[in-house]
DNA sequence: TAGTGGTCTAGACCACTCC
DNA sequence: GAGTGGTCTAGACCACTAG
């Protein structure tokens, strides 16, 4: 049953009325839609019927179908456009997302025991060199620095270096960091806050290849996160991993921005 | 105006019926509430009032009130559960999503010129070894094994190690790939498929940074990307990045799989 | 200019869950 | 048991755009 190179209006699969088992119905639309795509029944190009008559078909309104289509053109597999139609997208599987999760999450679901162990903590004016980690100038007062190690079955998983912005973050100056990481306990002290990130590989200098016991000039995946709160710097933090312990990983993702498995 | 730590039924922002000026109601009346939890005037916690009285104050009807209150918690702003109500969420900063964009787009975007430089090719029987890059063993019968380099502005980029299974991307024999990429190519020849990706630090090989004319040792990014179509491995690829060279960027994201710039 | 998707509405029923 | 979000419908108007 494979459709020409560019068939107009294929049909859909099988969809009785009221045959589903669970989940809601544009749910099982969406379902369907894309495992005709993905199996390459509905190659890219194919021209799809209209969502009246879609709706028809799979027997709902058209708004249910409406949803339905358009939450498969947010995920990459249709493209939608005004009187020519709704049509399957080319393929762009050169893009995708990586998900970057909390540290004490990822070590935990890799059934070792975590811990943070903190090796320094200075108050001191803001300098002209804080600039690389927040990317922009502390301003005048005083930041929290702070250095730690992040701990999996009490070997070495990723060193941190952090600054907080005092004047945001009350409490960082006395918090001790024993139970809580830096990151998990500014979540509860700062309302809101939004990041940028930074992904790249560095080698190891000599000092954090001690700390996270590796040979000096080892590859590490270093992540840079600056966060902000209400316009104001909260914290920007450097995590270096050792390459050979750390991992990003993605089960695909036809756009940036959400695959298939809905997030 | 800050409330309390834990207010009942906040107050929206001036939300006057028909004062708007482009896109929907419901983007405009998300956008108006994630300012609110953003600028901290809806801090983590807060009880909004139900859905039907937001439509009233918004002046719109229930349904396009749910859309936009549905929209803010698939972004991780707000947490919603039946019968307790609304609550705005607590921030999860600690996780992100990074972008995997297409070589060829992330070049020309930085102003420099694209080219590809195929090194080698073979057609050859399927090894063990393979399974390094294609996660499984390829199987019986041929593949096709290439390299090449992907410059800008004729400086070394990246370095493409790939496999192609030929018995589904007809014609990786005989393609030359000098104005198109093995990946765009493959994306016009196979039909649909999905993709796993991982990204790695690495110290490069001695015949790594001589291609990529780096130092022996340098930390280079490392992205291997398997793509399966209709259950069958299509290619696997391997791409390695300068770490000085490459970096991977996310601007915020509440929680993994689409922040609030909507993919 | 006609066809298509995009959006909105008013009302309805249902499922879940806290009390 | 009652309150809340989740979903669906039938119908309507609008905006964009290809022909």
């Amino acid at each position: 049953m494979s459709p020409p190179l560019r068939p107009t209006r294929p049909e859909p699969g099988s969809a009785p009325p009221g045959a589903r088992k669970g989940g809601t119905r544009h749910d099982h639309i969406v379902e369907d839609i894309r495992s005709l795509i993905v199996d390459g029944r509905w190659p890219p190009g194919s021209q799809l019927p209209v969502e009246t008559e879609l709706a028809e078909r799979y027997g709902v309104s058209r708004m249910t179908m409406n949803k339905a289509l358009g939450q498969l053109a947010r995920d990459g597999f249709l493209v939608r456009r005004k009187k020519s139609g709704t049509q399957v997208a080319q393929p762009r599987a050169e893009s995708a997302v990586v998900a970057i999760v909390d540290i004490r999450d990822e070590v935990r679901r890799s059934g070792r025991a975590y811990r943070f162990h903190l090796l320094a903590r200075r108050a001191r004016p803001g300098r002209e060199e804080d600039a690389l980690l927040l990317g922009a100038a502390p301003g005048v007062g005083e930041v929290v620095w702070l250095q730690g190690l992040h701990l999996a079955d009490d070997r070495p998983f990723c060193l941190e270096t952090r600054l907080i912005n005092p004047a945001i973050a009350e409490g960082a100056k006395a918090q001790d960091f024993t139970d809580l990481t830096p990151g998990g306990w500014l979540l509860g002290a700062v309302p809101w806050s939004v990041a940028s990130h930074r992904v790249r590989a560095v080698n190891a200098t000599a000092a954090e290849a001690k700390l996270l016991e590796l040979a000096v000039g080892e590859a590490c995946l270093e992540i840079v996160r600056r966060t902000q709160a209400a316009g104001e710097w909260v914290t920007g933090v450097r995590l270096l991993y050792p390459g050979s312990e750390h991992q990003l990983v993605a089960n695909f993702g036809p756009e940036a921005g959400g695959g298939p498995g809905r997030g």
